[in-house]
DNA sequence: CCTCTATGGCGAA
DNA sequence: TCGCCCTAGAGGC
């Protein structure tokens, strides 16, 4: 489940469920026990996401850090009246509950116990979140335009942009017709500037909905006449694990290559390698 | 039962 | 670049 708009979402869930009170905190599963100790029964402040990284902070000045990888978890139930904490099921790293709310981590890279400077020095690694309101594209461009990696590479690299995944980075090179293996620098400052604000558009939205949706409304299944997606990520995506399949634009077989250790995907017909002077590409 | 896959990321070679 | 870590679910035999 996770690129960033699912941490930014489980942040608030967090705050939401948890805020403000006091709560126990134990790892089931036993590998976090000793972390969970230090802030069982302290109150939980609230919660804040850094990109895919996830802070939840304690009165105590610690903080509970989680990343959650590729397979990890984190789900926040809230409690009917009367309604009682189920026993764990499964590999439960972390649990947090209160009164009326658990919440249960799963399959986590990182689940640790951390201070505020040791916080700080994460969120100085990362580059810019397009889900924060104080982010400079600026940094990230900085980057990109001295880089002559492939886009596709920039834009997974936590430490160029924050919070982008393999879902994302291969929509939004769809959506502005830029070739995933086009080195950074000779993408022109306008395309960027608007990849970042069209990020900004795509993720808040993931937020929202809690799904990765990037087709445009002339592109949606009832637009075109065609079955929405049955796909375990439920989206409307343009190419993403698409591989084979007609482009939703111009029909070409979309592609798949490894990139950035990840399975990237393009349609070669609108997202041409080379640019003519004309302004127009052939396939790739 | 086994193998494979998944919206990540790290360190060794 | 590769192997490995985390966990669950799907599919094959």
């Amino acid at each position: 489940m996770p690129e960033g708009h699912t941490l930014h979402r489980l942040a608030t869930a967090l705050g939401e469920a948890f805020g403000g009170d006091v709560v126990r905190v134990g790892s089931p599963q036993g590998r976090f026990a000793d972390g969970a100790a230090r802030v069982d029964g302290v109150r939980l402040v609230g919660a804040e996401a850094w990109g895919k990284h996830l802070f939840v902070e304690f009165a105590n000045e610690l903080f509970v850090h989680v990343h959650l990888g590729l397979i990890g978890k984190l789900d926040v139930v809230r409690l009917g009246p009367g309604e009682a904490v189920p026993l764990p099921v499964g590999e439960v790293r972390l649990r947090v509950q209160s009164g009326s709310a658990y919440a249960d981590l799963r399959g986590a890279i990182i689940c640790d116990l951390v201070t505020a400077e040791e916080r700080d020095a994460v969120v100085a690694r990362s580059g810019p979140d397009p889900l924060r309101a104080d982010a400079d594209p600026e940094r990230a461009w900085a980057r990109i335009s001295r880089s002559s990696k492939p886009i596709g590479t920039l834009l997974m690299d936590q430490s160029v942009l924050a919070g982008i995944g393999n879902v994302y980075r291969a929509e939004v090179l769809f959506r502005h017709r830029i070739h995933p293996l086009r080195p950074g620098r000779t993408l022109r400052s306008g395309q960027w500037h608007a990849m970042w604000t069209d990020l900004v558009d795509l993720m808040t939205e993931g937020v929202r909905t809690g799904r990765i949706d990037t087709v445009r409304p002339e592109h949606e299944p009832e637009a075109m006449g065609r079955p929405p997606r049955a796909d375990d990520h439920g989206g409307e995506v343009y190419v993403y694990r698409r591989n084979g399949q007609p482009c939703h634009v111009c029909g070409s077989k979309v592609r798949t290559e490894v990139l950035a250790g990840r399975n990237s995907f393009w349609c070669p017909r609108c997202q041409p390698v080379f640019r003519s002077r004309a302004g127009r590409g052939g396939p790739a």
